[in-house]
DNA sequence: TTGTAGGCGTTATCAT
DNA sequence: ATGATAACGCCTACAA
């Protein structure tokens, strides 16, 4: 609890002088830097943030945005990886998290109130008018899984399209004519676009073929079981991840199926579930760490250089191969 | 970026006033409360929170911890959900977290820079010295799954004892008799725990019946290889973790051996992988929401309430049978 | 009920 | 190279 002055007093200099000691000014003798770093290590002191960000304008903090209003917000395992490359990222860069949870204003409220330097959205729902206006208000951002587009604002994900497409490939080569898939919302890129690259691949496809969940597993579930009921039921399914891909496993189980004799199934994020699942999930290994490291690394560098160009990353995935097809 | 002058000019009061409006004072006139308040709605005005923090000495963020030097740090899917829940209660009390990823500092350092008003440690060493360091300074804080304990420093827990002991009981009554364990590093509170718990379930039992690993999947393989090639190997094991419990069943089926038929597993945690296994794992669930709910409460109330006494809470956990026993 | 003014712990400008 | 000192944005006695 000791401030600039105890120091400045502790080894008889201005406080000033050890102000400028503390950030690395050239104008000091390098005595009385010692001096001071000597006197300040004694008193355990530390520059307080708060008194930085109210001088400087800016707090070291980035915040973290991670809240779908509606289902089950942040418990999707695929949160938890990208959140360890930002986490990464930015504290290699000497910034700190700031993760909202006081649901009292909007995103941009919450950012301003605590001065974050920029901000990383990772569930964000696309046509949230609060998102529009942190772009309107150029504060540097980056986003997971959606096309922020401003003078501060872009966004990184995974080669959604490509991935579903070596997906379809996949499946051909191992013989399969009647693909389905159980496609994300439509209100998600990664939704969306892997339904694109899939339809992309696929070529004309029957209607019935096309079924929608919501990521968990419980709407994979559901949406086979109407896959499987068709009077012309596919032999493979496409699932727009790999809780859904499990959701639909156990559908075919339970109608006599077997997987992967009777019916095919790839999945997408190669999450921890995927190579402990039965049989274990082929499926398309997004970078996840990496997509957060490119996310922090990003706003820092927004927030950093005047003229930086926002991101619009795309990091490449990968198909894993195991016992599903 | 309105501040607090501009809010009072334009709604024609001193910025007393303003302050007293946003802070719930009674000495305000309902007329100009609205008025007040009308006018920062117009300038989209949020209270600087660095500026307040100065003042009031409290910052209303709650520090989270969440690193152990070496292995895979907030990897293991324990943490986001333990997460989850912390940050549920903090925010419906008014806080937010901050996120430690900055490493230039101790945990005490970074907690007074910032000046949280609590820290919520997830997975940290029990003997590091900079977890003294904070537990004499007296900051309010809460750890999940290692017993702090001082003035202001409580912990939070689940019955891990009471866990093992479930285990070997349900094994017993399988008709198990030569059970061993794969237990959790002796450096933290579960795997000491569950060690302890199983012990005195099983009474006596010879040494080359407990192995240990570190609670991930890898370390549960090889510590089954070496129990599987004793001249006289286990028909159970109770593993501390799921993800170890699946790296058994799979050196289990390397060995040739069915599971559960020639050999059961149960593990702990019930984490997502354990449902989707194959086979579905045995396992005893933690509440961890409700281990992050009870974590993030206590602080707050260590923070709000003077004389509070620290948490030593202790969470039931439930065996949840599946196929793997 | 409302306003004035000092201070919270730093940084940064101007002098010296 | 070092020292005064005015902000930074807000809260809170103390006055009115």
């Amino acid at each position: 609890v000791a401030g600039i002055r105890e120091v400045a007093a502790r080894s008889g200099v201005s406080i000033a002088t050890v102000s400028r000691v503390f950030n690395g000014s050239p104008r000091v003798s390098e005595a009385t830097r010692q001096r001071v770093l000597a006197g300040a290590r004694e008193l355990d002191y530390v520059p307080s943030a708060a008194a930085r960000t109210l001088v400087r304008r800016r707090s070291q903090l980035i915040g973290v945005v991670l809240d779908t209003g509606g289902h089950a917000e942040l418990q999707h395992p695929f949160f938890q990886d990208v959140l360890v490359g930002v986490k990464a990222a930015v504290g290699g860069l000497g910034y700190d998290l700031l993760l909202f949870a006081n649901e009292r204003h909007t995103y941009l409220g919450r950012a301003l109130q605590h001065r974050v330097d920029g901000l990383v959205m990772l569930s964000v729902d696309a046509h949230d008018p609060d998102v529009a206006r942190i772009v309107e208000a150029e504060l540097p951002a980056v986003a997971v899984d959606l096309k922020l587009a401003g003078a501060k604002a872009g966004w990184v994900s995974s080669d959604n399209a490509g991935g579903a497409h070596a997906a379809v490939r996949h499946l051909r080569e191992r013989g399969h004519r009647r693909i389905a898939t159980i496609a994300g919302p439509g209100t998600h890129l990664p939704g969306v676009e892997r339904l694109e690259g899939f339809r992309a691949a696929v070529g004309r496809i029957r209607k019935s073929y096309v079924e929608h969940g919501d990521f968990y597993a419980e709407s994979g579930y559901s949406a086979a079981r109407r896959l499987l009921s068709l009077r012309d039921p596919p032999t493979a399914i496409f699932a727009a991840s790999d809780l859904m891909a499990i959701g639909a496993v156990q559908a075919a189980r339970e109608a006599g199926l077997r997987v992967p004799g009777d019916l095919a199934v790839v999945g997408f994020d190669d999450a921890a579930v995927a190579a402990a699942a039965d049989p274990p999930l082929t499926t398309l290994r997004q970078d996840k760490a990496g997509l957060g490291r490119a996310a922090g690394a990003a706003v820092v560098r927004l927030v950093e250089e005047p003229g930086a160009a926002p991101p619009a990353l795309r990091l490449p995935v990968q198909l894993v191969v195991r016992g599903s097809t």
